[in-house]
DNA sequence: GTCTATATAATGATAGAC
DNA sequence: GTCTATCATTATATAGAC
């Protein structure tokens, strides 16, 4: 129902100050910290007028939600193309005024309700198409499990966002910024085009070890981690290595 | 001052129980949807007990951050080697008795806190140095930047656990599982051992740019994403990548 | 549509007995 | 150390006038 589009402007309807104000809030400090009188006075009107026209504070929530899944996807519809990650890029490129979004939609995918769930449903399908398309010209390698790497690279490419402000700290410079980006490009391309590892030992030993896995159905746990570079042949191996 | 070393059991003293609820409770449902009553019904105590030992909610927090990293770290302290990798694998392999610290674990670095920034500078270090070694040995490729590299790969490390609700969600197996565990070995694997592309005509493209880009100062922004296999240069590429 | 009260229900924290 | 009872504050949400 409420739904009228909106611009950053200060003209534009009530209902939509209400929900532009209630991102940045949420995005900012999180849904539980922010209450519904600072929403209302960032948006200047009045805490009864939010729950008029949201019905209630989760409510505002879900509109929030809503309208920022539409404005990072149905927007460009089914024009073909990776929708998600050119509006994402867009963002990017302008963090000054796209700040808000990009918290809050970083906001939702660690908490994973039903709008985070949708949109890494759909950058997942879009990195998988990619690589399809990469594998079929020959750009990029095959896979021995095609799903699970897309599932891999696309938690790989959003990690950063989650971690922004790690990264912030460490890299000194303010995520999104071009001297972060500036600086984080050639490792990562170089991580994706020769990789890691000198040679394949350690994917021989994975492979051997999981061979192996399947006749006894579940002994060889004992090759940790996960598929990470944290594993055990050889001497030294990544540690950042949690996942499994 | 409270600090009492404790086990699993019911038989911990009050103050220990408390905090291990508290650890549950934040790991699962987060710091602001906890409240100090649940905390004390799980713990078998008043909720003023509750207040009376930790001075405050807040204070809560801090002990419980200060208490899980000491855990992870200091416990091992300085006998070299990766210890926080080691005990986060010790509790990846018993995720049904480790869970809470795993939780309350990603709670924290997302939260990025003092107790988060400690740990994932710890990690980072750890990191870094087992590259290190791993050049030295030649076991693994040198970096045109280690210090942004070990950065990637700590952030690229602790993704899957940020992200282990979506994991779990698509892989229909739950995160730290044995299963999981065996379905996303090799996908990473083959990734860190022959990358993704197949040629170096994107990193080559980058590098040109980036070069580029120290005479001009500012303009060759043009080469989007950051270092993702988001880039511009051919056909198809990493849609996923939203990391600047 | 928008406001000014106000109701209602939690929550974090305190006081003081045992 | 631990409890019961209670306070003070704050939050969401409602009622009803304009």
């Amino acid at each position: 129902m409420v739904n009228m589009r909106s611009a950053r402007p200060e003209d534009a309807t009530a209902a939509a100050r209400i929900r532009d104000a209630a991102i940045a809030r949420f995005g900012a400090h999180g849904y539980e910290r922010t209450t519904v009188r600072e929403i209302a006075r960032d948006a200047g009107v009045s805490a009864a007028l939010v729950i008029h026209h949201y019905g209630s504070k989760d409510g505002l929530r879900e509109a929030c939600d809503e309208w920022l899944v539409a404005e990072l996807i149905e927007e460009k519809a089914m024009t073909a193309g990776p929708a998600i990650a050119e509006t994402m890029q867009r963002w990017l490129d302008d963090t000054e005024q796209f700040q808000h979004f990009i918290d809050y939609f970083a906001t939702m995918l660690a908490a994973g309700g039903e709008g985070g769930n949708r949109l890494f449903d759909r950058l997942l399908r879009e990195t998988a198409t990619m690589l399809e398309h990469g594998v079929e010209a020959g750009a990029m390698h095959p896979s021995s499990d095609p799903e699970i790497r897309a599932l891999m690279i696309t938690i790989n490419g959003l990690a950063p966002l989650l971690l922004r402000e790690q990264l912030t700290r460490v890299l000194g410079t303010p995520f999104g910024s071009a001297a972060a980006a500036r600086r984080m490009t050639l490792p990562t391309l170089e991580l994706y085009t020769d990789g890691l590892y000198t040679d394949s030992k350690v994917l021989d030993a994975a492979r051997a070890a999981l061979e192996g896995t399947i006749d006894t159905g579940k002994t060889v746990r004992s090759d940790k981690g996960a598929g990470n570079p944290n594993q055990d042949p050889d001497p030294p191996h990544p540690s950042s290595d949690i996942s499994p």
